[in-house]
RNA sequence: GGCGACGUAGCCAAGUGGUAAGGCAGUGGUCUGCAAAACCAUUAUUCAGCGGUUCGAAUCCGCUCGUCGCCUCCA
């Protein structure tokens, strides 16, 4: 079984073949650099670490380039509007993008590319482009003529003519047909600009991602990546470029990942719909938004809420529960085992049907089913067997933590050591309680006291004054012990 | 208007031609004075609707309805 992907420019799930054995070449579009990240980038950036780790764990060789958009026409008003220098204000954003990368987690990509690095790369592809004939200079900037190739809009699965159709086309006097595009933009007073055979200016979008990816990646090669809203016109333009330029093929698969949603509507800057990273950090812990984001599928739209990020917080609590209850454990001398042929089977194909699941184009939902369905499993057998346990059982559920923290880790959850989250998890709790833990033991004792005399209504009473302060009782064959409610 | 995606239990979500994973919630049981927690069991004769192909369809095809996205900057 080998990784399958769905290919947008192939609107069909193909199995993954890197052109070099066991060396996958990754690009992906990053950030335009002009404000604090929100989930949406969130969702892009964690769903490519996942790509990456995976590929890696099934022993590919991964060479991951992202770049940093940093001359764009919103960073230049964003940078007027602030009374900022246009690279300034791109590279204060480019901070803040890496401190909200770090705490999330994410792998760093091998090259991270910066368009305005690149200008001389930029400049010799639109030449050879001019060269080609399928650009030409006109008023200061320089367009590509998308009537000089033949299949321009294969990606977004739509014709020049449909195109002129909807009509939504600036009028733009220079242009030769409507849908060419912008690779250099003449120089306006006060913007960043740079020398070229055309005069002062600065690059156009899209001519960014083919000069670098093709300095870093070659003129060819295996995965470009971005969201759903990049398809058109952004990568559709990359391949009228670079296939234009190089004559070759561009990236043989295309990766798009889905939007994330508020109330079923894009979360976008222009509708105000946003979370920053940042804040919701603040109030869930990385690997809660990791499980989050990972429980659809990524190409699917994924519906944000506070519930969700809740479920998935208390997902993330039950694995790290079961997994702590695992290292507490000690075995028996016993050599015979306990766990039935369901529950062994369930357990001996975690790793195998993890990986189903993700061969399956990363289907993380898929993945972290079965990672539930043997927490399930372990759980069971912790409470079943765990104060009894043979030694070849002990081995067994040792051995499947492990594997579970491994395959979490592709995820980047379960990276935390078990009884330390647990631990710390009481220890925040504990430090919002409204009572004291004497006051607490206390209330047990005379609540004990009531209930020997069975006069329940006071040992009712004192159970709800302390629900009030978020202590659920739980009465043992051992005696009273408390938990504290997390709400 | 053009192009595309999606519609599976109360909610989230897998399944992509062989008879509905998983999570949250619910119900019954064990336990308990009653609870809570935990465990055990259970919860969709059916996959938006209607036709068609097939021995067989949630899966393929057609139409209808609904939701969302792209066509302008967007992850």
């Amino acid at each position: 079984m080998t990784v399958q992907i769905y290919n947008t420019l192939t609107r069909k799930k193909e199995p993954l073949r890197p052109l070099e054995e066991n060396h996958v070449k990754l690009y992906v579009c990053g950030i335009t650099s002009y404000d604090y990240c929100h989930i949406g980038h969130a969702r892009s950036s964690l769903v490519f670490d996942m790509v990456v780790r995976y590929l890696r764990y099934r022993g590919y060789k991964v060479t991951f380039v992202r770049n940093f958009t940093d001359i764009d026409d919103k960073i230049i008003a964003r940078a007027n509007e602030r009374g900022e220098d246009p690279s300034a204000l791109a590279l204060r954003f480019i901070d803040e993008f890496y401190t909200d990368m770090d705490a999330l987690g994410t792998l760093r990509p091998d090259i991270e590319p910066k368009a305005t690095e690149h200008i001389q790369e930029m400049i010799a592809l639109i030449q050879n482009l001019v060269d080609k004939g399928l650009a030409y200079p006109a008023h200061g900037d320089v367009y590509f003529r998308v009537t000089g190739l033949d299949n321009y809009g294969r990606l977004s699965g739509r014709s020049l003519d449909d195109m002129q159709a909807g009509a939504r086309i600036e009028v733009n006097a220079a242009k030769e047909n409507p849908m060419d595009f912008v690779l250099w933009k003449g120089a306006k007073p006060g913007e960043p600009k740079w020398e070229s055979p055309w005069g002062e200016g600065r690059p156009g979008w899209h001519i960014e991602c083919s000069a670098m990816s093709k300095k870093y990646l070659g003129d060819t090669f295996d995965i470009h990546g971005g969201g759903k809203d990049l398809i058109f016109p952004h990568h559709e333009n990359e391949i009228a470029q670079s296939c234009g330029a190089s004559g070759k093929e561009f990236a043989n698969v295309w990766m798009h990942h889905g939007f994330v949603t508020i109330k079923d509507e894009k979360m976008s800057k222009s509708l105000g719909n946003f979370l920053t990273i940042r804040d919701v950090l603040n109030t869930y812990d990385a690997e809660t938004l990791r499980l989050f984001i990972f429980s659809t599928q990524y190409r699917n739209p994924l519906d944000f809420s506070e519930e969700a990020l809740r479920d998935a917080g208390s997902g993330l609590d039950r694995i790290y529960t079961t997994l702590a209850e695992i290292e507490a454990l000690s075995p028996t001398a016993e050599t015979e085992s306990k766990i039935g042929k369901k529950d062994r089977a369930k357990l001996e194909s975690l790793q195998e049907r993890f990986q189903q699941g993700m061969d399956n184009d990363f289907n993380t939902a898929q993945a972290i089913g079965v990672l539930f369905d043997c927490v399930k499993v372990l759980s069971k057998l912790v409470r079943v067997h765990g104060a009894n346990l043979p030694q070849p059982d002990y081995d067994l559920l040792n051995h499947v933590a492990g594997i579970m923290k491994e395959l979490g880790n592709i995820l980047g959850v379960l990276t935390r050591n078990p009884s330390t989250v647990v631990a710390e998890k009481q220890q925040r709790l504990r430090a919002q309680l409204t009572i004291t833990e004497q006051e607490i033991e206390e209330l047990i004792s005379r609540r004990n006291t009531a209930r020997a005399e069975k006069n329940w209504a006071t040992s009712d009473e004192v159970r709800d004054t302390l629900l009030e302060h978020n202590i659920v009782l739980q009465d043992g064959p051992e005696g009273t012990t408390w938990n504290i409610v997390d709400r």
